[in-house]
DNA sequence: GTGGTCACG
DNA sequence: ACGTACGTGACCACG
């Protein structure tokens, strides 16, 4: 049996997968499709083909031949976006299965095959071509064979005359005449394979044919174009001609298998999220070794601990707490990591401990505060709440696996350790809320794990950054916010009881009358509170109009009592007791139980759960306190500043559609903010073509409409329900408006057709949000992910300016010396406390640094207002 | 635990 | 042919 030698035509078979396969993505956005199409072909070669030598060959991209006939070969195709960055992993793909590369400068891959094709075919060397290109037919002979992998076929000498109509000597001849689309050969018009192989058949060869042609011996119209078009043949039968003297160092031998490098490979298909492959092609490992865990009992040993903590000067670090609340959780120990070294310090007496838990807890809040030590660790905001709250601090934070996960993943909706843990390590995490363990063994894997996981996840998430925008929002916004949101929680913001209960005592009061009036105006109790009684009440009982459905039965909610309020008195009742309800039950209730021992309510910043960028605030909810209603904003009174100081609001306008405008680049939306105009009377003037001034207030509140719905992706039909119009005629008003301003429906369009390409789209500062259903076959779905993906870029935008405004003002706080300090933050708003002597300078440094948080094609403007109450404040 | 509703931007 | 705007969190009823 001859040896198999084994030719790829690497750059042919990634434009193949390119267009066979489906779009694939890693979570991260990262495209993973051509490395995958490659991985199933040297998957089929390992398992199937199983060659004596085999090498990859792809074009260096500035081969000779290519250069000089580029004028005639057009554009060579061009590389779509998502291949071009797989580009550069092919080669370490090829070589982590064991295979050869081989990329002689200066030459195509057909060239460099076409050489080793002759070079090393003989009797005992069987050649196969893994290409679909069909300029290859030309080398087949009885030892040169071709695979058309996507086939699973192997041609022949009689299968090229099959398939090319000509026999392998007379492909080039054939390929001049007919050309090739899909190689850029442009042959002679009106002449395909068919017509080439008649042609060759008759009159010899290409010079036959041509000479043949001239002297009028082919009749009518293919005569005349082959005499038109003869250069253009002879052309094509250059770029037709495979070279086979490329001139090519080395010998067969350097191209024998050397198998699959394990590492190499591990790491790439983890990067790509080729679990599948990589269970089947590698052997399981153990990536979290969790047998050396130590728990720290002796004071000797938490002595030496401490000193290869300073002397590594970067650890993993993990506190381990009693329940969840950091203003009255306790601590119960502290893991570390050095690398593999993961030791757990307890902190509570226990027996078989024989260290003194105050001692050690001095000593441990003393190496986590100094600053030349770098700490890395999962939600350190936490970590460092909590240590502040004993007295301790935690500077020199390197990095946080939660807020690494997020950038890189923020459309998940959870950024767990468990789960980053399982889906980066394959590790199943041992953590067990509740009580301590007993045993010491048990003790030291669940103290030490987190501290040593959050060592193994930084670097692998890390080297994932790679991308320059991700690494931007993660060192420049999202690290540089996590102690400023951290002083904003431990600032926490006082709530005045009296004031609450006051409003408490009136609005339960209403909450009963409002409940007895629609019992009266039924004729019996039922329970208001229970979406299914009353629907049934309203529309099988009363008869009432229906309208929405919801999954379980009839709506009820507040749009559809709303239109039911002409018919019968109880939707309005209901819709009152409703309102009240809310009020007592989130706000009035809840809140007071949220005070902390100093007075003031200290909520969680949750930084890493909004898909957008947008923080997120629990525990309670302080960015959805009422404003909209006379009666919700009442609540906002309870919220005060503390004694002698004063709360400062400052508030982006309309930061949503000033992002917009910025990324139309231009249109009648950025001339209108760089004028300092009213947006929405902007708006309505070049829908109605009206002058600004005899805008009806109906017609602006339209616009208004107009302007909001553009932020979501508006449908007519929405737009024509809110505006109780027609669904023709909001149509009409977005016809009109996309007509004066094409900047921004062209953006809408652009945004969308990138996220096609990309799979992902991002912020103007680079934050990334993978959007994977814009390729769904649901319509439905496809339709709200295009949605999505033009909201996230304003949404996200907008988040990203105000955490950088966040990081400015905070740093400005610092650097003035001031002792104002900021308190909360709702998406476009900064709420801050200040001494009655500072308010002024920090009204005007507050604006300022929210103004310059960047350089926008239009400028940023901030209200801002200061008083006792957060009410006051956003008035004045 | 899920769904409906409603508070915010 | 089909449904009808983006992003959150909390409470209540109900299974």
């Amino acid at each position: 049996m001859p040896k198999k030698l084994f030719l790829v035509d690497g750059s042919n078979h990634a434009f193949r997968v390119q267009y066979a396969l489906p779009p694939q993505h890693a979570s991260d956005g990262f495209p993973t499709r051509v490395l995958y199409g490659f991985t199933l072909l040297f998957q089929k070669m390992m398992r199937t083909y199983r060659p004596d030598w085999c090498v990859v060959s792809f074009d260096t991209g500035k081969s000779f031949r290519n250069t000089v006939y580029s004028e005639y070969k057009g554009h060579r195709r061009e590389m779509p976006e998502d291949m071009k960055r797989q580009w550069p992993f092919l080669k370490p793909l090829v070589e982590g299965f064991g295979y050869a590369v081989n990329q002689a400068e200066g030459y195509e891959a057909d060239d460099v095959l076409g050489t080793l094709a002759l070079k090393y075919a003989s009797e005992d060397v069987d050649v196969y071509i893994v290409t679909g290109d069909k300029d290859f037919g030309q080398l087949v002979n009885d030892h040169i064979f071709l695979v058309d992998d996507a086939k699973g076929q192997i041609l022949r000498a009689p299968d090229v005359v099959e398939k090319l109509g000509v026999p392998p000597e007379q492909v080039i001849d054939a390929l001049a005449l007919s050309g090739d689309s899909s190689d850029n050969i442009p042959g002679v018009p009106g002449v395909g394979l068919k017509t080439a192989a008649k042609l060759l058949e008759d009159f010899g060869d290409l010079e036959g044919v041509l000479s043949a042609a001239a002297e009028g011996k082919i009749k009518g119209k293919r005569g005349e174009m082959l005499v038109e078009h003869a250069e253009n043949a002879r052309l094509s039968k250059v770029l037709a001609t495979i070279a086979t003297d490329v001139p090519l160092e080395g010998a067969i031998e350097d191209f024998a298998p050397r198998g699959v490098q394990e590492e190499p490979l591990r790491e790439l298909f983890d990067r790509w999220e080729f679990m599948e492959v990589a269970n089947k092609l590698l052997p399981a490992k153990v990536m979290v070794n969790t047998d050396h865990y130590r728990v720290v009992t002796e004071p000797d040993d938490l002595d030496a601990l401490l000193a290869s903590l300073r002397k590594a000067g970067r650890f993993g670090v993990a506190l381990r707490t009693t329940s969840d609340r950091v203003e009255t959780c306790e601590l119960l120990g502290c893991g570390f990591a050095i690398g593999d070294e993961v030791a757990y310090v307890p902190l509570v007496p226990r027996h078989d401990v024989h260290v003194d838990p105050t001692e050690a807890r001095a000593k441990v809040i003393e190496v986590l505060a100094d600053p030349s030590l770098q700490k890395v660790g999962f939600d350190l905001k936490r970590d460092l709440r909590v240590l502040r709250r004993l007295g301790g601090d935690l500077p020199g934070i390197a990095g946080d696996i939660k807020l690494l996960d997020y950038v890189l993943v923020a459309h998940r909706r959870t950024h767990g350790l468990a789960e980053i843990a399982k889906r980066h390590l394959g590790h199943n995490i041992a953590y067990e809320p509740g009580a301590e363990p007993l045993m010491v063994g048990e003790l030291a894997r669940i103290g030490g794990e987190p501290a040593h996981l959050a060592v193994l996840l930084h670097d692998r998430l890390a080297s994932r950054l790679d991308d320059e925008s991700t690494r931007k929002v993660y060192e420049t916004i999202e690290m540089p916010l996590l102690p400023v949101l951290a002083d904003m929680e431990e600032a926490g913001i006082t709530l005045d009881l009296t004031v609450m209960d006051g409003i408490f005592r009136d609005v339960a009061e209403r909450v009963e009358a409002a409940e007895k009036r629609c019992h009266e105006i039924l004729g019996r109790p039922f329970k208001v509170g229970s979406p299914k009684e009353v629907g049934e009440i309203l529309f099988d009982e009363l008869k009432l109009t229906k309208q929405k459905r919801t999954k379980t039965g009839y709506s009820t909610d507040a749009g559809v009592l709303e239109k039911l309020v002409d018919e019968h008195d109880l939707p309005q009742a209901i819709l009152d007791w409703r309102s009240l309800q809310k009020l007592e039950s989130t706000y009035l209730r809840t809140l007071p139980g949220f005070v902390a021992a100093d007075g003031r309510i200290h909520t969680t910043f949750n930084q890493a759960v909004a898909a957008t960028g947008r923080l997120s605030s629990t525990d309670p909810n302080l960015q959805n306190i009422p404003v909209r209603t006379f009666e919700g904003r009442r609540i906002r009174d309870g919220f005060v500043a503390a004694e002698g100081h004063s709360l400062i609001s400052a508030d982006y306008s309309q930061v949503e559609l000033r992002v917009l405008a910025h990324c139309c680049g231009g249109g009648a939306l950025v001339e209108s903010f760089t004028k300092g105009e009213d947006i929405h009377r902007r708006t309505a003037s070049e829908v109605w073509k009206l002058p600004m001034e005899e805008v009806s207030y109906e017609q602006r509140s339209a616009a208004k409409a107009i302007n909001f719905g553009l932020l979501y992706g508006m449908s007519a039909f929405r737009l024509g329900r809110d505006l109780a119009i027609s669904r023709e005629q909001a149509q009409q008003y977005m016809d009109d408006y996309f007509g004066r301003i094409p900047q921004v429906s062209e953006w809408i369009a652009a945004t969308k057709q990138l996220c096609r390409e990309r799979g992902y789209v991002e912020t103007l500062f680079g934050r990334r949000r993978l959007i994977p259903e814009i390729y769904s076959k649901d319509y439905q779905e496809r339709m709200a992910a295009e949605r999505e993906a033009v909201n996230s870029v304003v949404q996200g935008t907008a988040a990203d300016l105000i955490k950088i405004a966040m990081i400015r003002v905070h740093g400005a706080l610092k650097e003035g010396g001031y002792a104002a300090r900021l308190l909360l933050q709702v998406h476009d708003e900064l709420l801050l406390e200040a001494p009655e002597d500072e308010v002024d300078a920090i009204k005007t440094l507050v604006r300022e640094q929210m103004m310059s948080a960047a350089e926008l094609l239009v400028p940023l403007d901030v209200d801002v207002g200061a008083g006792h109450n957060w009410n006051q404040a956003k008035g004045e």
